[in-house]
DNA sequence: ATCTAACTTTAGACATAGTCTAATAAGTAT
DNA sequence: ATACTTATTAGACTATGTCTAAAGTTAGAT
């Protein structure tokens, strides 16, 4: 889905270098899909390799984010988590151990939005789904 | 809808003491419901009595929420933000100005998120819409 | 191959957001 | 009035995030 050919692509096409930090932090969202908190990527990168800095983690969040190789997820929480998962995708909050899981995509349709947005326009509709988890259950 | 008789009821249900503080954190969100951080808050309070004190608007905007009075929005941003609109209602983010705004509400069936939510119980779903808010058009 | 300019990382200072503590103030019960 | 509980306050402290300047790295030109 997203091998070394198209990530060269990606990087050369928004014309950033293809750095082992980078591609450290992508990594990490990759194989730990818990939509971690920057300084949950910085403690993890840095205990193995300790010469790797946050403000580096934070550049690359930022610039991997700008790019649109990870995103942003809403919460409320107050650390901002990533998500290397580029598929269009729900998110479900568990209201015990808040852990944020991807929710398979389903569309919410144009029509019911339509008459609350107005005037608005509207480029995308994310639905966060509040519950409990399997897990918590 | 939630005058002073509510309010008093409410208060009292939920143990906690009607103090001025907490009626003007809510009275804050309820007259300018543009979904204020703690620290806009802060300084609108703090600027007509210097003697409110920052921890006593995070304690206030704390306990509201815990009584269920204020919600926290989900969004991307730093700050925590408040609303004080205690309709169901979903929420657009305005990619320009960061603004964000009530939008009137609607259902996500069930019908929707029940194949993709699996063993979880959904408890709510909001949805956050995103892209150009009117006056940003 | 070497040079050069642009890009990136790094440490740490700085800034912002939020929590905690201990003292004081305010409300409630006896 | 007194004792007790709850709330506010200032400021210390922690957590999260941004910025700066110096050093390291890479791509492209010569
Ligand atoms: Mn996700
Ligand atoms: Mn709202
Ligand atoms: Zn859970
Ligand atoms: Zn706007």
């Amino acid at each position: 889905m997203r091998g070394a050919i198209q990530l060269d692509e990606h990087f050369d096409r928004v014309g950033l270098r293809k750095t082992p930090q980078r591609l450290d932090v992508l990594e990490h969202l990759v194989r730990r899909p818990i939509h971690a908190t920057a300084d949950e990527i910085f403690a993890a990168l840095n205990r193995r390799d300790p010469r790797v800095s946050r403000a580096t983690v934070y550049n690359c969040l930022r610039d991997l984010a700008r790019t649109g190789l990870v995103r942003e997820v809403p919460g409320e929480g107050k650390a901002a988590r990533y998500d290397a998962n580029l598929h269009r995708h729900h998110h479900f909050i568990c209201d015990v151990c808040g852990n944020v899981e991807d929710i398979e995509w389903f569309d919410v349709p144009a029509s019911s939005w339509q008459t609350a947005a107005g005037k608005r326009r509207i480029r995308e509709s994310e639905v966060v789904l509040r519950g409990v988890c399997s897990r918590c259950a």
